[in-house]
DNA sequence: AAATTAAATTCATCGCTCGAATTAAAAAAC
DNA sequence: GTTTTTTAATTCGAGCGATGAATTTAATTT
């Protein structure tokens, strides 16, 4: 162990200083794509709303936008444009939706749910399929995924050839650099080699991610984290997810997996999780850490089997009839969320923190206590809380971030063909 | 709340979709630039070296190494060059070490450390001051910069004129962006105008940061970050402070704070931490924590005063004499600051951790069981375990990580001004 | 001494961006 | 109703950065 770093080895040589970067790292988006990019993201944007925004020129504006708009990207808005003082009025420009279109898919474990969305990030159609609650082999979900994309494809009136990529998000360990899952509920074996059965398969380019990365797409795309630059999606559903935007980008970790908020550990030899180990924040948050307690304080027999979502909407509802069990259930519960919020908080220090998910739904009995604790338990000296929004989305939400994911890769690919 | 994420608003303009990114985001470095850092990576390159790492053509690398061959930054090696093969001999480039230099400082309660450092990154003199352990004015601190500065300055043969950046480090929450002071321990007031007060007083550029990150820009620019895009660095010595790197660069945060692991809350109502509350990670690890049991098991009267660290060191001293009561005080921490790494790890997924700060040297009661209970507390389905690296370094490597922030700053100037 | 090999340079060219001058389209002033 | 003012958009020449093919340079091998 050396008590100073040496600046030269033995041999003489100096060993130089700073970060070793990998070889190929430029990074940077053309021109013409980020104005395409400001022009989706604003919906609508007049050549100089582009010129102000990426502090470019008027001329080079000019020759992009025609790049663009010759190209089939963009097109100008023909409609009355609110015309505002005196001068030329500005033309608004906009992204063509029809050129392409994309699919996003999530997978769970009982409900499959499938958008389909346009070049401009419209929702053409949406479809879902409800699916018996078992591990599967590979070839049965990419026949689920067919059908769920015949589905949808049919309420858009369109077909498969239309479709430029698609997007599917599912729990579990996923890399998405390969397109390989190492292991998901969902599926009945390991290392499954998704993309590339699903692309043999159907003959369209497949981006897989982990569920919670593509909620937290669906946030930046579409939703509260799109004027953030850093922000957290923390995700109680079957589990508890976690997913990081850092510097307008979806952070996935060095080694590609999910950021796993709901294994950090609350307690020294807490409760059982069911990953096997005790003190995992999910053991005191997920549903069936509820669902365990529940059957306990509502003097279900172990003979009374229901579905965790029944019994807990079960709890629920004494809990809202003054049950005093029940309700230390859900107590509880949004203590143990106040601090694993607060350790997002202190480790991360975002702008925003976004809760999503159904089971957030039983929000009156979290939110305003929940968030008074989590602010208790964090330091605060000085700076402004970090702000948290509570979103009770649906599937359809998950589904949409995986078109994001999609509609990205088929926009990089579409501007850099003009050239 | 919304069920879904709605595409268009009701004035029927489209609201858009993707990420709303901040005007001025372009951060892509010159050519030239990359070519400079990639010479001061290496240590020293040849012209195909750097072609192939960046993957320019041939033509583009002659041009902008004669560029910065004028402008004074780089020059040639003449020494005998190691000749392998045959084949016209490359000729390495190097980056001529004393055309900037910069300063580094750690400040800390006790010892304060300074680092002048050349253009290369080599450390040509340091200085350290001892300083009575209370809160000073603003004044006070900086007239120890001073004294500091002026030591450095002299054994290096060199006068202030010749700093062209200063670095500080210092605990508390640090706003680099405005280089402000919100809160320290070193300081008596609040909201110091260090910076600004700093260059009036000494006429140099000062850049300003947390300590946990100085010593994270060192591991990135001297130690073992220097391979891996993303990492993080857990410091334990007065408090637990934690540094992390993200795609090569420091992240600091959205609110421009720390990154405070040490506050991170591991047991509900937990152990008393110096910040008020209960059951902080700091609380089980940090000196204080392990101090105040050291009274205990030492059987010490309250009357006996002695430094933390006498008193530390006087405890581990007794573990490994076999005092049982010493033995379960580190061994507790041990496993407190698996449960910290562990969340670290589930939380951000990172290449490596590294772990460094003085009280490391009692390791042979952390380490090796600390990791396997680490690696016990994380999810590992299939992946590659996360690697650790245990650091002991003292302050002058912080202070070295201080200089590479100035460092980069004098090199950013540098080499823009040869446009 | 000639052939081979690899590094470095030269130079015409292409694409991107800027900036100044110009044109276009509206409202306001006369 | 014409002129002025104001703002948006276009045109076009210039410069920078990077490329790639051809060339030069400096070594080893034959």
């Amino acid at each position: 162990m050396l008590n100073e770093l040496t600046a030269s080895d033995d041999s003489g040589a100096p060993v130089g200083c700073g970060p070793l970067l990998p070889s190929g790292t430029a990074n940077a988006k053309s021109m013409r794509q980020q104005i395409f990019e400001h022009v989706r993201a604003a919906g609508r944007a007049t050549r100089t709303d582009v010129i102000r925004a990426l502090g470019i020129s008027a001329g080079s504006a000019t020759a992009l936008t025609a790049d663009l708009i010759n190209a089939g990207l963009l097109r100008e808005v023909e409609s009355i444009p609110r015309e505002t003082g005196r001068g030329r009025p500005a033309v608004a420009l906009e992204v063509i939706p029809d050129t392409h279109s994309a699919i996003g898919i999530k997978l769970s474990d009982e409900f499959h749910s499938a958008v389909l969305t346009d070049f401009a990030g419209n929702t053409l159609a949406t479809a879902s399929l409800k699916t018996p609650p078992h591990p599967k082999s590979l070839d049965e979900i990419l026949t689920e995924v067919g059908i769920l994309m015949q589905d949808v494809l049919s309420a858009a009136n369109k077909t498969q050839q239309d479709i430029a990529a698609v997007g599917i998000g599912m729990s579990g360990i996923v890399d998405h650099q390969a397109g390989t899952v190492p292991w998901s509920p969902l599926l009945a074996t390991r290392n499954s080699d998704f993309a590339s059965h699903f692309e043999t398969r159907f003959a369209i380019p497949l981006h897989l991610d982990n569920d919670a990365n593509m909620l937290t797409l669906a946030e930046l795309w579409f939703g509260a984290g799109r004027a953030k630059s850093d922000f957290a999606v923390v995700t109680i559903e079957h589990g508890v997810g976690m997913g990081l935007v850092i510097d307008n980008r979806l952070y996935r970790g060095a080694r590609g997996m999910g950021l796993e908020l709901g294994h950090t550990k609350v307690q020294l030899d807490g409760a059982l999780c069911r990953c096997g180990q005790r003190g995992c924040l999910e053991a005191y948050l997920a549903d069936y850490a509820l669902a365990r307690e529940a059957a306990t304080a509502l003097h279900h027999q172990p003979s009374e089997r229901q579905s965790p979502n029944a019994l807990l909407d079960a709890l629920f509802c004494q809990a809202k009839a003054g049950n005093e069990a029940a309700q230390t259930i859900f107590r509880r519960a949004g203590r143990y969320l106040s601090v694993g919020l607060a350790n997002v908080v202190q480790l991360f220090d975002p702008a925003l923190i976004i809760i999503s998910g159904e089971r957030m739904q039983y929000d009156y009995l979290y939110a305003d206590e929940v968030l008074a604790e989590m602010h208790r338990l964090t330091l605060n000296d000085g700076r402004s809380a970090c702000a948290v929004e509570t979103h009770a989305w649906g599937d359809l939400v998950w589904a949409r971030g995986a078109t994001a994911l999609a509609l990205s890769a088929v926009t990089d690919q579409a501007v850099a063909a003009i050239s």
